[in-house]
DNA sequence: TGTTAAGCGAGACGGTACGTCGTGTCTTAAC
DNA sequence: GTTAAGACACGACGTACCGTCTCGCTTAACA
């Protein structure tokens, strides 16, 4: 009799979920340092050998933990307003960065970025993510919130970004109303942006 | 009893110099991991235990290297407008993190960023050093380009947040104008809010 | 599970015999302080933490490795008399004291024999061989050399002693006929013991 | 103002007596191994270079303690009688051997006798010491207790070596009638040696 | 229903780096 | 001129984890 046959086609070890449940606690619990191979092996079952052969190293476990791991979803919110929209990002980025489990793991991953490896996953993983909020804006566009030409990224980019210098780089907990300060600061430039553009005439 | 005749403080090795040098070295060649104490010692003719005894471990080691270290300086810009102020801020950091050798002295130190020990750093390094910035807002206000009330922290961290998801996270290279545009985005916010007295007629 | 196809009994490394012999050579040149994993390792081709898996420390891998050699067998004597049994056995240390490289095996072990470790190693190394040897009596007894009660043990630790002073802490190189001329004193005693037993009324 | 002018003439620093002390009672309490000259230092509140101005090594260090101590002695006896002598002497090695603090000295000092450097001091420590109980046997043989041919030498090392053979070596704590037999024992042979020498016809 | 190949458990192993401890040398002042 | 203070090179310690290997057992797909 079979079963589970589906999840059989060279894509893991038959303890897959085991193991990328035992990364991710690990990583949360311990930190990248903290995270090794022979932990992952112990708590999750699986043999260290069984999880060589699957993935090449530490840093190739811990990617695919990541990916497979929904700890860092970024819902695509749909509230009916460019700015409900925003906020729900921004806040959802915020808190995923400010509460457990996914603190720890967003810092370590954070951590991982810097590696070769890693770097490549990152950016897959986290320009992946907010890509996907494009779409935000093309619905503003689509009420006319927004003029065609936004650019878009560099606006996901700056309420993201805010976040994280806040709270990774300044090791801060932002005040309550961060959020809604910093997508209305964006907006507030959206909305005018075509009715002062002075951006002139200054060298650069 | 100390004595401290010339180069005698009780604040490091006597070749501290030469230890930070291949400190960062190594980070820039190999990353966080390929940077080992003993690669340390050798590269700077140091012995391994003069390196512990000064600093715990070779995060503490790190840390006080990037804190030594000119590379990664933020000079507080003073171009006679705000907007002249900003773009030199964001354009610095955009340079950190794109050319070398602080690119990747940085995209190591952020590996470290996860870490206990470094997070404090992180802190005190960043923190300080975007802090050291705001004497931007203020001469601006100064000036009259911006009311007295304006959230400078957020601002700043919005620029430099950009700079570093987009560079980092996304690992993109952002186009020349990137700095100019972001700039501009806040400013138009910026001068929006409070109507509009803005930036004219000041030569960057 | 346990498998134990063919040299696999879980009692140390694969190449445990290259070791003790690595073990045996550097105590024997360099002497107990001269006597290092790291040589060890480096001599017999085997990685130092494959080593330290085996046995926890330094002493505990000389004890195996003397444990594991021919090089201080005691051999039981068995010459048809006592005094040729005695004789043999008394040469037999005698030898082993001052010719190589058991001598400087043994020198070595003997500063070894001041550890805790090796000190219960130097009981069971150095007891049971010399209780292996009371056989010898056992034979006199039934061949009528000696009555049954003659303590043993005793004459076993004069005999033996008496060279380990004479060449250990003395550090003389003892006449060629040291060996026949404490077997000679003892067995004389032996002998008049059970003709005369004159050990009585003195006072001590 | 000169105080002690006597105690200064380059064999030794002000503070000798107080780092013996400290290298006996290291040794005592720790071992060889746990004898340290950092600890001697610290104990004895003299700094470390103090010493090695003073000591080549370790070793040498040691060598001057023990040499100094009056731990170690040997008193000759003087009983009356050879066995009374005997059997003084025997049971002060015994005691030595058994009792606090000087067991944990000689324990470590058995240890320091297979190193080279002290592997003289041995020499001149233990064999000295034996040698100066060789009057024992001249008052013997005045006395018409022994013939002048007599192997003082044989004798003691038969007795001192059966003491260090069952002691150190066997690990055992002998009988309280340990050194009277052992005594006895010799003696036996050594009133009749003259008749009953039985020493002959076998082949060797 | 076996056969066969892949997955897996078990664990020894070589290897790199860790952080620690002690040795013995050195330099620099202070008494 | 001896001593105190202490930084230093050096060598070894014993530990942790890495990633590789060999060896059989097991298991499922296929013949």
């Amino acid at each position: 009799m079979m079963v589970d046959t589906a999840r059989r086609s060279g894509d893991g070890p038959r303890q897959a979920e085991a193991i990328f449940t035992a990364v991710l606690e690990l990583l949360a619990e311990h930190g990248y340092d903290g995270l090794t191979v022979e932990g992952v092996a112990a708590r999750s079952g699986v043999h260290k050998t069984t999880i060589y052969r699957w993935w090449a190293d530490k840093d190739a476990l811990l990617g695919a933990a990541l990916l497979n791991s929904a700890l860092l979803e970024l819902p695509v919110p749909d509230t009916g307003s460019l700015r409900g929209d925003l906020l729900a990002l921004t806040r959802h980025v915020l808190r995923l960065l400010t509460t457990e489990p996914s603190a720890s793991v967003v810092t370590a991953a954070l951590a991982a970025a810097g590696r070769p490896v890693l770097a490549g996953l990152a950016h897959k993983f986290f320009a992946d993510r907010f890509d996907r909020e494009l779409v935000l804006f093309e619905r503003a566009v689509a009420r006319g919130e927004l003029p065609a030409d936004t650019d878009a990224k560099l606006v996901v980019d700056l309420l993201a970004g805010a976040v994280w210098t806040r709270v990774l780089l300044r090791q801060e907990r932002p005040p309550a109303d961060f959020a809604a300060q910093a997508v209305d600061l964006v907006l507030a430039a959206l909305s005018n942006r075509k009715v002062h553009p002075n951006t002139r005439n200054v060298p650069a």
